[in-house]
DNA sequence: ATTATATGTGAGCACATATTCATATGAAAG
DNA sequence: CTTTCATATGAATATGTGCTCACATATAAT
């Protein structure tokens, strides 16, 4: 029956806490997003080209050169970070531009060194 | 010469700012960390573990019920939510009982939520 | 002890993804 | 218009990762 586990009683039949949690989770499509937003923030190189846009705004052969890394493979990247609207861009003659798009981004950062931090 | 980019002249000649980034950047294993932290995060299944355990403890068998996959998926899973200490583990007979190991966890993903929710 | 229930784990497969290489595009200079 | 510099992109390759399946382990009940 339902109440089987109000005191924690093994599954087979589950807690109250499972139906509940099963009615208030997020639809698919949230989730989905939600970590396909994590998913950007995990990669090391997009990690450094955020990390280091953060401190300004900057041409791809710059984040190249800082990030120690082609710029064939900054570009690559930098285009993610595009379609997940992380970054801007903005060009002036030849060069373009980089630029985090928002104030979300730098939060999150600041997020995740706080906890690795402790 | 360095200061070639003082007014935003393109590369060859890093800016001043790629200069000065370059010395702040943080150590490789510090980003490296930040990103396995995030990319621990971006995997829907792992969220959605993560955002039911946000409501509460739960056994193996519900969240594998809640979140409606198979227990060996779930398993493997909190396996590598625990080695990122993101959650930890009670044993109550045949049960084990999984919770989110500190508050960062709850904080982390409030914020991604807020982001996509704009 | 045997059986049933709950969870953990290794192997293998299918699929995603990051980098490199070669090349394309686009803007400015000569 | 040709060349040069800055950036983008497609293909190929290498590596990583999530799930399933089969099986192992652990606790409890009979």
């Amino acid at each position: 029956m339902l109440a089987a586990r109000l005191n924690n009683e093994p599954c087979k039949e589950h807690s109250q806490l499972a139906e509940r949690v099963r009615q208030e989770l997020p639809d698919e499509d949230t989730l989905d997003a939600l970590s396909e937003l994590f998913k950007t923030f995990g990669d090391s190189t997009r990690i450094k080209i955020l990390y280091v846009l953060h401190e300004g705004e900057m041409c791809v052969c710059d984040i190249a050169s800082v990030v120690d890394m082609s710029q064939s493979a900054i570009s690559h990247q930098l285009r993610v970070l595009r379609q997940m609207r992380l970054v801007k861009t903005r060009r002036e003659g030849k060069a373009i531009y980089y630029s985090l798009a928002d104030d979300h981004v730098k939060t999150i950062i600041s997020m995740g060194i706080e906890h690795i931090e402790e």
